[in-house]
DNA sequence: ATGGCTCACCCGGTGAGA
């Protein structure tokens, strides 16, 4: 079973972008961030005919998550965190989908630091790290994927002394995701390529693509009776690369169940 | 090199992304 993440950074707009995606990978199952769509305007019908059912949480112009799954409509089994009820961003869905418990995120970015902005994305971790020692108690499968919008450590970060006080890579930032995958997730990623520098971003910016300056911050974390069933994973590096692309590329992880 | 892109908002300049 293949489960990708793609951060597709406007749905409606790079709709075509990501159909052409899907049918070269075929993913099983699909956490997409970043919507930038409200609820009533998710390409439901082009995504059933491209053999994908969904759920999503959308959002006026900003943020929005949705689950994929081929062949299948997901279990909608939440949306949005716990202990953000007050929260009116539309970063957490979570879905049963392939029989895992799928929840996929949007991290804030938590740009200017310091700030109100940085803060919030420190809560919004310790959030997601309550909840997601919960989801590890119910003791079923379960994956924590998405746009985390942090760079673990250096090897995640093509220069890192540029990135030292940017909200994305900064220690306390660093710690969190460090805490949340110490309640006993594994990084998927990490897992089976512990040494090698994988990126998942580049900017639009300066030619960042070309020049390979990028950063891994599109993370698979999975609960420990999933982790040892990884086989295989990837970035799909090219997708970035095309005309009118995303500024992320997708991630996927490959599953024997 | 903290943005030189790119998006959504709805038609022009603003806020946000990372």
């Amino acid at each position: 079973m293949r489960i990708a993440t793609y951060n597709v950074n406007g749905i409606n707009g790079r709709l075509d972008i990501l159909l052409r995606w899907l049918k070269e990978s075929r993913p099983d199952i699909v956490c997409l961030q970043e919507l930038k769509a409200p609820q009533a305007r998710f390409p439901k019908q082009a995504l059933e005919k491209a053999g994908y059912g969904a759920v999503w949480h959308g959002q006026k112009a900003w943020n929005g998550v949705a689950i994929l799954e081929r062949d299948a409509v997901p279990i909608l089994t939440r949306r949005g965190l716990p202990d953000r009820t007050t929260d009116d961003e539309s970063r957490y869905i979570e879905a049963i989908a392939g029989g895992v418990i799928v929840g996929c995120l949007y991290a804030p970015n938590g740009n200017p630091y310091p700030g109100p902005k940085f803060t919030r994305k420190l809560d919004w971790f310790k959030s997601l790290t309550r909840y997601g020692e919960t989801l590890l108690e119910f003791g079923m499968p379960a994956a924590l994927i998405g746009d985390f919008n942090v760079m673990p450590t250096d090897l995640d970060v093509y220069n890192p002394a540029r990135w030292q006080d940017d909200a994305l890579f900064r220690p306390e930032v660093r710690k969190a995701y460090r805490d949340l995958v110490e309640t006993g997730w594994t990084d998927a990623v990490r897992a089976l390529h512990p040494d090698e520098q994988i990126f998942t971003f580049w900017k639009y910016l300066r030619n960042a693509f070309a020049r390979n300056a990028g950063l891994r911050i599109d993370h698979c974390l999975l609960s420990p009776d999933l982790a040892p069933h990884l086989t295989a994973c990837g970035v799909d590096r090219h997708v970035r690369g095309w005309d009118k692309t995303s500024d992320h590329a997708p991630v996927w992880i490959e599953l024997s169940l």
